[in-house]
DNA sequence: ACATTATCCATGTCATGTCATCGATTCAAG
DNA sequence: CTTGAATCGATGACATGACATGGATAATGT
């Protein structure tokens, strides 16, 4: 088969996996592999906008408005119109959120220790390399 | 950063740049990424089973009934009960589904190529190689 | 100052991905 | 042969990804 096709689809299955592992590790938490992501970044960067937030999210979906909800709803992120301009929401994590990323944190850790025994570090960043190649390409 | 986490990411963000560019090249044609997908392995494999058509789609959404009601309702696929086994619903292409499949092909030509120019073969091999072994791991 | 534009976000729509459940059908144990 | 287990697919529930629209607010041009 072409080999372009099958890069496509390795692409497609890694991803699907890697998500599916993730998932199932932060399934205890009762957070999903984007909310877990969106408080990882949080806990870096706060107070962020949403549409900060989004940048910053792989997952950039238009804006992140829903997933914020949702995290809201769940406790973990408190969110305010910025003084300074009144279109922007801030965003900041609840002391729950904050407990929150510790977990996740912790969650992953499992995971990216197996991950590192997938690779050599040399293979590690050739693939990651080529996957980036991806994103710049006009 | 860890060089795991730089993986992981990088797979997602190629996957949903990959994902953003094919979807733009079916646009035209009126199917999304999975559908043409479905249609191309039926193209390839038909006649086959719900079940059958999902576990050879790279995103297996446990069964894809659904997709195949889109691909249905647009007059691209024929399902009907098997004879054999009536709890099995046997998924052909209806003539339309044939022509879609060409037009699929055709709109797909261009993207190949482009992402011919992203890598070496060898560089290619490489990145595959390494995709699946997520896969494989216990 | 006013009108036009641009930005930020909320929200609606549609298609997926994931999980769970259920009815119909077939299979298997006895 | 009959009863219980397994299989297949439909369907509902929820979260996301992509896209579009609209309202509030701010910035800009005149």
């Amino acid at each position: 088969m072409d080999e372009v096709l099958e890069f496509v689809l390795a692409v497609k299955a890694a991803h699907r996996e890697i998500n599916r592992r993730f998932g199932e590790a932060l399934k205890p938490l009762g957070v999903t592999v984007v909310q877990a992501e969106a408080i990882l970044v949080l806990a870096d960067h706060e107070p962020l906008t949403l549409g900060e937030l989004g940048a910053r999210l792989v997952a950039e979906a238009g804006n992140p408005s829903r997933l914020v909800d949702r995290l809201h709803a769940a406790g973990l992120v408190r969110r305010r119109p910025s003084p300074d301009d009144r279109r922007h929401v801030e965003l900041t994590l609840t002391p729950q959120g904050r407990e929150m990323a510790v977990r996740v944190q912790q969650a992953r850790r499992p995971l990216l220790d197996w991950g590192r025994g997938l690779l050599d570090d040399s293979e590690f960043v050739a693939a990651t390399t080529a996957l980036r190649r991806v994103l710049d390409q006009p």
